[in-house]
DNA sequence: CGACTTGTTGATGTACATCAAGGTACGTGG
DNA sequence: CCACGTACCTTGATGTACATCAACAAGTCG
């Protein structure tokens, strides 16, 4: 996939015996909990899955979407508690490596090293772009930013096809995500799809109107995060 | 200061090396802005800073607080672009370091490279907590939480003393940072006061009853990160 | 078939934003 | 010392974007 970069050999050899197995998690089941200390750190091969934090009574935030090709649990392994959860959207496969030799893969693979700060570094602006939106776009601009961000995303790990973008979740998880109530973002998503640049039918996002929606949403030039070779 | 590590002859050596120059930063002043690709990386040695991105119409959303012992432009470090801006709330000093060299240091001294690593993550769970604050939590719980917070955080470095915590920023960095209005902000910490919980008095932030706060902001424990010694 | 999940819509309520005005503290130059 | 400006905080009146509640329709799963 054009999205990953290549590895030497020798790296792929030491990723090899990094890795302890595959794990597949069912959709709907939660791969890590928020305070928990997991010995494992993944690597999604498959599936869509979300990171979130909750308050006591309830209320949750989704803090991002996760990917094939994204790391999970990165913060445990660094830093011994994980601070959020992660839960399956679908069904996804996982690729799981042995937290404590994490340490090794610095010694020895600075090249891999150097993946895992810059796949640190990519998720802190990702989340620096959402907590814009949730602090400072309307709803409509939440929304708009929301959809063109995850379209392109997921086309870029080969997750959407000529109709559109399959989504395996409901209403509620962008509700969840963008800081507004269930049913504002069902009257959102309408006025969005009234205004004809965006619609959302049985699970299939379609953005119908690209520079219209990217100019509503104030669509800062994502550029593809690319990791630099050095 | 006990918020650091201690480092071996050689890092020590090194980090030296590494280090090209200090920066004063005058109060007010653009250390990084966002879109530029900086050749530099900066750590804090004294001073308050703030990173932030904003959109086209002026909207402005603070991401964080800066405190001495932090990295700056990591980000375009490894990425090669800022994607937000850092201004310098009171005179700052910074420690220069150059970027290209990064690679050796992640080559040469996995340690440090380790530290990168988790400096990064720590800061990503700060913008996680700060999202569920400005995602779900309402305006008292917010200017509630990000007080207690930013107590905490001034605290570890000495920059609180007996009458509180003395703040180089006005209303308007809290309505940015939360999400709010400056108006509704202050009308917030009003509220606050005649709780008696917390007082802003000329600059001066003092937390009167903490559990009390604590109970109201959904405040979670949070542990002091400490970054574990392997 | 009912029970349940998901999406949709209208009516009502409220938390927040916006507007407008005034107050205090601090500076400046006369 | 004053008059004047400016930066920041404060408060009330009004407006609006959003939340909450309630009810129903359509699909889906036992």
């Amino acid at each position: 996939m054009k999205a990953f970069r290549k590895f030497t050999p020798d790296e792929l050899e030491f990723v090899d015996q990094f890795k302890i197995g595959e794990l597949v998690a069912e959709e709907g089941s939660t791969v890590l909990t928020e305070g928990s200390n997991s010995p494992h750190l993944y690597t999604v091969l498959a599936g869509w899955g979300f990171r979130y934090k909750t308050l006591d009574d309830g209320r949750r935030q989704i803090l991002n979407f996760v990917f094939p090709g994204e790391l999970i649990g990165l913060q445990s392994a660094v830093m011994n508690t994980m601070e959020h959860s992660v839960d399956a959207l679908s069904g996804m496969l996982l690729c799981v490596f042995q937290r404590e030799r994490i340490w090794e893969l610095f010694r020895e693979f600075p090249s891999l090293a150097f993946d895992f700060t810059w796949l640190a570094a990519r998720e802190e602006s990702l989340i620096d772009e959402h907590l814009l939106s949730v602090g400072r776009r309307s709803a409509v601009e939440r929304v708009a930013y929301f959809f063109l961000h995850l379209y392109d995303r997921a086309e870029a790990v080969g997750l959407t096809n000529r109709a559109g973008m399959p989504i395996p979740f409901t209403q509620q998880h962008i509700a969840d995500a963008l800081g507004l109530s269930l049913v504002h973002t069902n009257k959102t998503l309408r006025k969005l799809d009234q205004m004809k640049l965006l619609s959302w039918d049985r699970k299939i996002v379609t953005i119908k109107q690209r520079t219209a929606l990217e100019q509503l949403a104030k669509f800062s030039d994502t550029k593809q995060f690319v990791r630099p070779l050095i």
